[in-house]
DNA sequence: CGCCGGTTTGAGTCCATTCAAGAGGAGTGG
DNA sequence: CCACTCCTCTTGAATGGACTCAAACCGGCG
């Protein structure tokens, strides 16, 4: 058992736990590390494209999203974060941040130092391959959102995010997948599907007349989640919740 | 220098190197790599969606393509490998391989068991650093390419794709971005961009009366790349091609 | 009360799809 | 050598899912 059951890195350390046994030098390692909490209000900014970051943070608590700006000023968004996700460990290693990162609402995160990740990663090796799994995910969900947008059509497409995130939500410990407040505008939910928001809205009233979800104002409930599944065809293997990676020591 | 200049796994090494410093003894550890180079024929399979691989190939000479199965059955296509790039590192941590990887033309590859790259990687740190910044960098074209999908008309989604190839094929060494044989059926470039065949083909058409691309029978040639970058809303900052990572230690 | 961001609804348009058929090329086998 | 098959590419015509434009509605809040 770690040391400090109260740390504001219990969350990460979580997230690092999911995949990889770590020791309890590793964890309290983990613990250790140099960080400072923080509120970010919704709309602010993590991180901005072309910055050259010396930071990773990690949620606390709140929702942030991924997301690009293209050529022509739309907007794509590949990524919610939610509590225990590492949003930018990209910059700990890449030099130039590849996309913005955005609060959806009020974020209560922990702020890292990169080199500090960097040497922790180098001295626990099962550290680093902790980190690198859960960039591993990342990947993997980037893929399937890839062929979401590419591949599906509206109903189905955001069907499947309503599942991820349900799923998510439960596995990360902050709600249920079977109804949650959804902390994004349907704009926002446009922008993660590659559609408009006003046909978002006329397919969220598709779904419900569908029975297959119930909203109210944010907020959404799935009546029976097998059928939304279906619906959504959402299948949660390219999450990787379940696994345990096998030990770094081959 | 490493020991032996002609072990195939020089493309590896040469990608490994290309962001971290690698000392002379990891060097020839990443060369002492266990392996076994294998043909694998056009069309078929290098790994299998559901799959519990104990091995990683790297790419020696061919190209190859990641793509997911949907439930109504069509398919995405989510990136293209080529010479140096690992195709299933995810393997390496991940247990069940979440999509399929199948060769596009006849590929030359060093199979790695998996449980030799977690060893080298727990011995040698900055090797498990380089490891996970391939993993970021393919992370951050998964993003690019869920962009691309989702908010970019049929024209410039397919001049990106083309960018992007041409920009890969020069850095990997086996090609010239301004002119080159594309691997790819008209159908595999409809998944890979979220369209249709047919769409496909007129839209190359398209391109083609534009002045962008001169094309044959699988042969591109970019008349001007600036000109081709803006038509693609391309900016290769997501491939991460020059930078160097910061040293592990921090 | 009036503003404002977000949601809802309608009508018309368009980009991409579907369906369908023909052309071209490579490979096979009689 | 030609007939035949298979796959890919090409083209046309019609359809449709999602988009655009535009206006109205709604709830929260200063």
């Amino acid at each position: 058992m770690p040391e400090n059951p109260e740390s504001p890195l219990q969350p990460m350390l979580r997230t690092l736990k999911r995949h990889c046994d770590l020791s309890v030098d590793e964890q309290a390692a983990v613990l250790a590390l140099p960080h400072q909490v923080r509120i970010i209000e919704g709309g602010n900014y993590m991180v901005r494209e072309g910055a050259q970051p010396d930071h990773c943070l990690v949620i606390l608590s709140g929702f942030c999203f991924r997301h690009k700006i293209l050529g022509d000023g739309s907007r794509s968004i590949s990524a919610i974060q939610m509590r225990g996700d590492m949003v930018d460990l990209h910059n700990v290693l890449l030099r130039v941040a590849d996309h913005s990162v955005q609060a959806l609402t009020r974020c209560e995160v922990a702020v890292i130092p990169t080199n500090a990740i960097r040497a922790v990663a180098a001295t626990f090796p099962h550290i680093a391959s902790a980190l690198w799994h859960s960039t591993l995910v990342d990947g993997s969900i980037a893929r399937e959102w890839t062929a979401n947008v590419g591949r599906r059509n509206a109903p189905t497409r955001l069907m499947h995010l309503l599942c991820e995130f349900g799923i998510r939500l439960e596995d990360s410990g902050v709600g249920d997948r079977l109804s949650y407040e959804l902390p994004m505008t349907q704009e926002q939910l446009a922008d993660a599907t590659g559609l408009t928001s006003v046909h978002v809205n006329r397919t969220l009233k598709e779904l419900a007349a569908r029975g297959l979800i119930d909203r109210r104002v944010r907020y959404v409930a799935i009546a029976d989640w097998k059928r939304a599944e279906e619906a959504g065809d959402f299948n949660s293997t390219y999450l990787h919740l379940a696994e345990q990676a096998p030990p770094l020591a081959g």
